[in-house]
DNA sequence: TTAAACCCCGTACCATGGTACAGTGTCAAG
DNA sequence: CTTGACACTGTACCATGGTACGGGGTTTAA
């Protein structure tokens, strides 16, 4: 069950061009062609595709997200380097979300203060960044 | 102790250029000059600017950012905005903090499945997502 | 008092991640 | 056998977040 790169765009919900702009960039395999040109897809694009989206929201770059997609198992080989690059990738993420329950406490602070009607510092939000500066980078 | 613009950006690494254009965003409060026109800050520049770029690396925009930093509790006045306004804020840190911790997870099970030699199908980080694609938004 | 090193402003340019448009070809229903 | 919806390529354009450049004034230290 070929799709065309509409339906795809339209599962997926996503812009047609991008679809083919990935293509362009790498990040999407190119697809087989009906003998007029059209692209032909699997269902694996749609998933393909929803794993993009929801990594780019989580703040990674196409050019990440392309290595993440490239991490993948091929009998054994290259599988120390698939290895180290996924748990790099564990570490950063794990900062990430230590610096953003930091400074969800920070916001709760700042909106502790505001129920008790309690004058903050000209900038509250400026603490998140005590003891932590150059941590983790 | 009054910093010129230069020492401020050596002092947070960043552009020159780069606080001369949050400035003009809104995003950096507008300095005191110098009779000839030099821009003058105060420490606090300094601690701005690092709170900024660590936002940006949190995956913050500019927009966001300058939302973030003026919130702030002045006597009594706008309390209840600032207020909605955090809780707001802490609503969206916190399901950041959850899409990471699954992609966590999903890079875990991958670097396991790397550890095992097992080798899997195509991309497993693709089938990891299955389960994953649309909670949360 | 002059050269280096800094600052000013305005404008142009860059990378990333798309999005739109023009001109053309294809397919399927009536 | 045509009309509308869709596909193709190539190129231009957009927003965000900077960065560089040109043409000028200022400060400082030899």
């Amino acid at each position: 069950m070929a799709l065309t790169i509409g339906q795809v765009a339209t599962a997926a919900d996503v812009n047609i061009q991008t679809i083919r702009y990935y293509e362009r960039r790498g990040l999407f395999p190119t697809p087989r062609r009906t003998p007029a040109g059209y692209r032909q897809y699997a269902d694996g694009a749609v998933a393909r595709l929803r794993f993009i989206k929801h990594a780019q929201e989580l703040g990674f770059s196409l050019q990440e997200i392309q290595e993440l997609l490239g991490l993948r198992v091929r009998h054994g080989a290259a599988c120390d380097a698939v290895e180290r690059k996924t748990r790099h990738k564990i570490e950063v993420v794990q900062q990430r979300i230590r610096d953003l329950q930091r400074l969800k406490r920070t916001l709760e602070r700042l909106a502790a203060a505001c129920t008790a009607r309690r004058p903050t510092d000209d900038c509250p939000i400026l603490e998140v960044l005590e003891d932590h500066d150059d941590i983790g980078h």
